[in-house]
DNA sequence: ACGAGCCTCCCCCGCACGGGGGAGCCGGAC
DNA sequence: GTCCGGCTCCCCCGTGCGGGGGAGGCTCGT
C-alpha cells in the first residue's frame, strides 16, 4: 500500500507544489490538505495519514503547536515532517523538540522531498545529518564540510554543549563526562538533554551519528 | 600522582621492554611484575595498580582467566590492558568479553603503548577503533581502510549481527530494528549484545563509534 | 547420527538514560 | 537596575538498554 500524506500549509501554491511532486510517485498518495494547523487534528483523525507535511509558520496555529497537539491527542500519530522556507529557521528546532520526525526545505529538489517523505514513513528520523546532506547536495559542496559545519553552527550549541557532545562521541558515559569536566552528573544530563533537543536526536547514539555525519567529529 | 602499572607476562624480556618504555614517562610508574596470571590477584590486592598490562598467553593461568578473576574478586579493580603478539589473536576478544578495557600489540611503537596506558587510566576504553588506528599507523596505511576492514572482519560478526550494527549506526532503537527485520525485540537484544561483546563496546553508542572509526559505515 | 554455529525467543534484573519540572548563580547586554 | 542566557545542581519518574542466564529449531559438515 502507498504512503499517505496530509499537507498542511497556508499557501495554496506550496500545497500544490508538494502535491504535484509527491503524487508523481506511484507509492505516495496525498490524501488531504489543510491551510492551518488548527484544522489538523480532525483531519488526522479522519484520514489517518502516514505522514503529515507541516508548515512551520501559519496564521492561526503554527507548526510547532500543531505538532504538539497531534502527538498529544492522537493515538498512533502520523510521522510529522516540518516544512520551512529558511534553512536557519529556529522554529524548526522547536518543532523537532516538540516531536517532529524530520524537516524539509521548500527549496529542496523534488527528489529530495520524495526521499524525505519515504524515509520518515519507514520510521527513520530525518534528523540533523539528513538536512546536512540535503544542503550539501544542494550547494554542490562535494566534501560537504562547509555546509555541514554551517548546519552544526545552526544548531547553536553552546561551548559546554559542544564539549559534552565531543565526549559523547568518544563513547563516554554521563558519569565519565562528569568526572572529566569536574561537574555533577546532573549537570551533564542537562547538557546532554540540550544537545539532543538542539540536534533533534532521540538519544545519545543519534547525537553521535549526527556528530559524525556533519563532520563535527572526524573518524580516524 | 602518577599512573601505577602492574606488568604480567611470562617473558622477562617483554616485561623489561614494557618497563623501559613506560618508566621513561614521568607520569607513569611500574609498581610490580608477575610472570603468570595465577600470581595476579594477590599482587593487585597489595599494590593496587591503576592499570594491569596483561599478557594473553601464559603457562599456568592465561590472561582471560586472570582478567575474569581480578574483576570478580577485587573491589574497585584496576583497568586491564591485554597484551598480545598477534593482531588476529582471537583470545584478545575473549579477554575483552571478560571485561578487559583495551588491548595492545607487542610490536606497537613505544608512543602508542604509552598512549594506550594513559587512555585506559583515564577511564577510556581502548576499543576496537583504537586498535584499528594503531594498525593503520603501523602499516602506513593512510586511508586505513584495508586495515580497518580486516580488523572488523577479525571481530567475526555474523551476517545478522552486521545487519543489526548497520541499523544501530543509523540511529534505530532495538524496537525499530526488530520491526525492520521482522523479529522480536528479544532477538535484537541478543544480536546487539553479541555485537557489543565482539567489538568490546560497552553500549550501543560505543559500537556505533567503532563502526564509524573502522569504516564499517561511512559518514555522508 | 551427532555436534557446532547461527538465529530465534524467553526470563529476571539493575541501572543508566532521558523527560519534565524547578532553582540559584553569574556575567553581559540593555 | 533589570533582563537574559549559560552553567550548575536538584527532584521525580518511566523505560530502554544491557547482562546473565537458558532453550528450541535450523542448517551444515563430519
Amino acid at each position: 500500500m502507498p504512503v499517505t500524506v496530509l499537507l498542511v500549509d497556508d499557501e495554496p501554491l506550496v500545497r500544490a507544489g508538494l502535491r504535484a511532486v509527491l503524487e508523481a510517485q506511484s507509492d505516495i498518495e496525498v490524501v488531504g490538505e489543510a491551510a492551518d494547523g488548527a484544522a489538523v487534528i480532525p483531519l488526522v483523525r479522519r484520514l489517518r495519514p502516514d505522514v503529515v507535511a507541516m508548515d512551520v509558520r501559519m496564521p492561526l496555529m503554527d507548526g510547532i503547536e500543531a505538532t504538539r497537539a497531534v502527538l498529544r491527542t492522537v493515538e498512533r500519530p502520523p510521522k510529522i515532517v516540518v516544512v520551512t522556507t529558511f534553512e536557519n529557521d529556529e522554529y524548526v528546532y522547536e518543532a523537532l523538540r516538540a516531536g517532529a520526525d524530520g524537516f524539509l526545505l521548500k527549496r529542496a529538489r523534488p527528489a529530495e522531498i520524495v526521499h524525505a517523505v519515504r524515509l520518515v514513513a519507514e520510521g527513520e528520523s530525518l534528523l540533523f545529518p539528513a538536512s546536512v546532506r540535503q544542503l550539501a547536495a544542494q550547494y554542490g559542496d562535494e566534501g560537504g564540510n562547509r555546509a555541514a559545519r554551517a548546519a552544526m553552527e545552526r544548531a547553536q550549541l553552546t561551548e559546554r554543549e559542544a564539549e559534552v557532545l565531543r565526549l559523547m562521541a568518544r563513547g563516554l558515559s554521563n558519569a565519565e563526562i562528569a568526572a572529566r569536566l569536574v561537574v555533577g552528573t546532573e549537570t551533564v544530563k542537562s547538557h546532554v538533554s540540550a544537545v539532543l533537543a538542539k540536534l533533534g536526536a532521540r538519544d545519545r547514539t543519534q547525537a553521535v551519528i549526527a556528530a559524525y555525519e556533519s563532520g563535527f567529529v572526524a573518524p580516524g
